[in-house]
RNA sequence: GUGGGAGUAGCUCAGUUGGUGGAGCGCCGGGUUGUGGCCCCGGCGGUCGCGGGUUCAAGUCCCGUCUCCCACCCCA
């Protein structure tokens, strides 16, 4: 075969498809329901705009990120993830001075020069939300409530972790601790935990080395250093998670990959998915809308990876839907024509067979394509003047007199 | 980027010590001169991932390469 999609990237074709648009429509109607709007956003952008926001040191600029020079010059970067550019956006429009609090979301795909893998493509998709001006810790527990609620329609079963990871005032404290103590542990860990430990030593602590784990059990934690609106924040968080009736577990060595977090992170994890078993996640983000140029706005927001809920979705079997018109003779296949045309412009999903083989054929075809019901017409139906309608799961069959008759029945 | 497994019909997979490539499902047709699903019969369908090598002879052995899968890593 001459041409093939390209490593890492792959086609969704139907029935796969519909289940994509099914997952990307319960998403929308549950965040609709709590007052989120779409933002349609650039596939890429200037690369600056992610390794200012995501952060130079992490591994997604480092080494995942696709990118190129245009033709003036510019150096682009096909987006590795949505937040970027929604707070780039917020910016751009001054939408802060026009509202006291923005929830957008937000569906589209990704790029990241990663090696494939089930549930890790180099183009992906997913589904976010934002919300920025709030920086009360009801915003972030109704945020997750909304995020459980969206996995809950979509029957996916996900554990939710959550952690606070501080902010600039007492995380530089509790780095410092880390770093104090890991140093002295430092033969115990593995070779890219030592890199780690001076440029991101947070990322030790959910390294999955034995070795380094038995270190981190006895690391100090983060939650014992959060400054006093911190530990507030924290605790408040939790109390309205409890009161919206969200289960979660304390997980004080959850940090994230990307630098832009503050406070609140949190993770959905299904255990049906192999290494790949994040689903959802996302956090608070207080600082990245300063550090982008705009006014000091608290944010925050989450992200769910659309391939991974896929992978968790049952297949189900089609449901029968519209109608199959078959015809036999040219005079036949002209009547069909029109009854499909009339049968469309009343809303209903019709097709015919142009094929004009048996009617055999052209009810395997029916079957096939999950009609409820057949609209047949051969030559007594032509000379007669009726319709014969049948419905395919009972194989009951009825003669029609007129299309009046025929829609009703339908 | 590192380590391991796998690529044979549209799909899922057999294929022995190297000797002219098979099944099931699906698709098309017939059994029913006007009726789907179940059953029976027949048919279409292959550059054995790609390239090179060994050999009288390669799906099978050797080398390279691409892709997929698993783990590391990373992350949604």
């Amino acid at each position: 075969m001459e041409f093939k999609a390209i490593r890492g990237v792959e086609d969704i074709l139907p029935p796969e498809s519909l289940r994509f648009e099914k997952v990307v429509d319960t998403f929308k109607k549950t965040v609709e329901l709590y007052g989120f709007k779409e933002v349609i956003l650039p596939i890429f952008e200037e690369a600056k705009l992610f390794s200012r926001s995501v952060g130079e040191a992490t591994d997604i600029v480092q080494k995942e990120m696709y990118i190129f020079e245009d033709k003036g010059g510019r150096v682009i970067a096909l987006r590795p993830e949505g937040t970027a550019s929604a707070v780039r956006a917020y910016v751009e429009h001054g939408v802060f001075a026009k509202e006291p609090f923005t929830k957008w979301f937000y569906v589209g795909p990704m790029f990241r020069f990663e090696r494939p893998q089930a549930g890790r493509k180099r183009q992906f998709f997913q589904a976010g939300c934002e919300v920025f001006g709030l920086k009360n810790p009801g915003a972030d527990a109704e945020l997750i409530k909304m995020a459980s609620e969206i996995l809950k329609r979509l029957n996916v079963n996900a554990e939710l972790e959550i952690n606070s990871i501080g902010c600039k005032k007492c995380r530089p404290e509790y780095r410092r601790a880390l770093i104090e103590f890991l140093r002295e542990k430092v033969d115990s860990l593995c070779p890219t935990c030592k890199e780690r430990l001076e440029r991101n030593p947070l990322r030790v602590l959910d390294c999955k080395e034995e070795g380094c784990q038995r270190v981190v059990e006895g690391a100090p934690k983060i939650t014992d250093y959060l400054c006093e609106e911190c530990e507030e924040h924290y605790k408040k968080f939790k109390e309205y998670l409890n009161l919206l009736g969200v289960e979660f577990k304390e997980n004080p060595l959850l940090v994230r990959g990307l630098d832009y977090y503050t406070k609140t992170v949190f993770e959905f994890k299904s255990s049906e998915l192999g290494a790949q078993s994040t689903v959802l996640a996302g956090g608070r983000y207080d600082d990245l809308v300063k550090e982008i140029g705009g006014p000091d706005t608290p944010a925050l927001g989450f992200a769910m990876g659309i391939d991974r809920v896929l992978l968790l979705l049952p297949e189900e079997e089609e449901k029968r839907e519209g109608v199959f018109v078959i015809t036999r003779g040219d005079e036949a296949y002209r009547k069909g024509l029109e009854v499909a045309e009339f049968l469309r412009s009343k809303g209903i999903k019709t097709q015919i067979d142009h094929r004009q083989g048996s009617f055999k054929a052209q009810m395997k075809a029916a079957d096939r394509e999950r009609a409820a019901f057949a609209v047949i017409i051969g030559e007594e139906e032509v000379q007669e003047g009726f319709f014969s309608l049948k419905e395919l799961e009972t194989g009951k069959q009825e003669r029609v007199e007129s299309l009046e008759e025929l829609l009703g029945r339908l």
